[in-house]
DNA sequence: TGTTTAGTTCGGTAATCACCGAACCAATAC
DNA sequence: GTATTGGTTCGGTGATTACCGAACTAAACA
């Protein structure tokens, strides 16, 4: 059974090895949630999630659920019909752009004590390579503005 | 034996747990590099960071050659000293720029393979959503601005 | 010439990860 | 009721990870 072209197989792999460092998921949860957003807005169900990965019921199942637990995935259901269609969740950049400003939000917290730490702890070091570290931090602000002002825009974008 | 304060060795695990993600670090290397960081100019001898890491020769060996083939620790040497005295390099702020660049930049090339596969192949889910996706690409290059303006500056900062 | 010092290398092991099959369950179909 | 459909749950298992100890080496010292 063939379940889509080559070059949306390779698709699946090489974003899906990207996705398994950057969203810190197992290698069938990325290759999942690829699918989910290089297929179409009526979704995809369980079986043919089987059939295009290739692995078992019980794998699928857990990466899945697991996929929505963290709102990567969502499904939909119709009328008169069993089955859940499986799909990219609606919100699934601005939830991508919140986990990377928490991230960024972690980062700023830890440099601080950092820098505080070294500033009282190492004082002749800190002044030294000071100039740095300060650029440094001001990159992390400089990143974390622009993903809440994205993330504003994104929020002005969806309202309507 | 006592290696270090409280406090110290609070924010030592403390921001070794964040490491461990966004280095991509063994825990015991992720320990390694945060000492470094939060240490003295004139560094650690070997034995320093066994007791200090209470981890077994062999590991702190390993480590400690893999933090420094990422250019993240390096070690320099005193006359008449047999010893060497491992510090974070110098430019390892840096470095973690060029690494989230290069992140970035892998970031956006299939960000832009994503987009012109839906554009094609689910042209009507594109256009649906193609304001939100594009606003996310807006902010990826947004980000990869600010950190080649940043690396820029910390040029000019260390030729100095 | 051994002996100590400062690490390195190698073989193993305990723990965790990613996945699987088989049994199971709840809802619908017959 | 019984069978089928659409998953879920549980008990593994093979592969990988993170670390360890013991043996080793190369340089410096006595």
């Amino acid at each position: 059974m063939e379940c889509c072209s080559p070059e949306k197989k390779k698709l699946i792999e090489e974003i899906g090895v990207h996705f398994e460092k950057v969203h810190n998921l197992a290698p069938l949860a990325a290759r999942i949630y690829v699918i989910m957003i290089l297929s179409p807005n009526d979704g995809h169900t369980f079986d043919e999630i089987i059939e295009i990965t290739q692995a078992s019921k019980s794998s699928v199942s857990t990466q899945l659920n697991l996929l929505m637990q963290t709102n990567k995935v969502e499904y939909f259901t119709k009328p008169g019909d069993r089955k859940r269609y499986f799909r990219a969740s609606k919100t699934y950049l601005k939830n991508t752009l919140k986990e990377n400003l928490d991230q960024i939000s972690e980062d700023i917290r830890l440099i601080e004590k950092i820098h505080s730490f070294n500033a009282t702890y190492n004082k002749e070091k800190f002044e030294k390579t000071g100039g740095v570290a300060i650029l440094f931090k001001e990159y992390l602000i400089a990143q974390k503005e622009n993903l809440e002002r994205t993330i504003e825009k994104m929020n002005e974008l969806t309202i309507n």
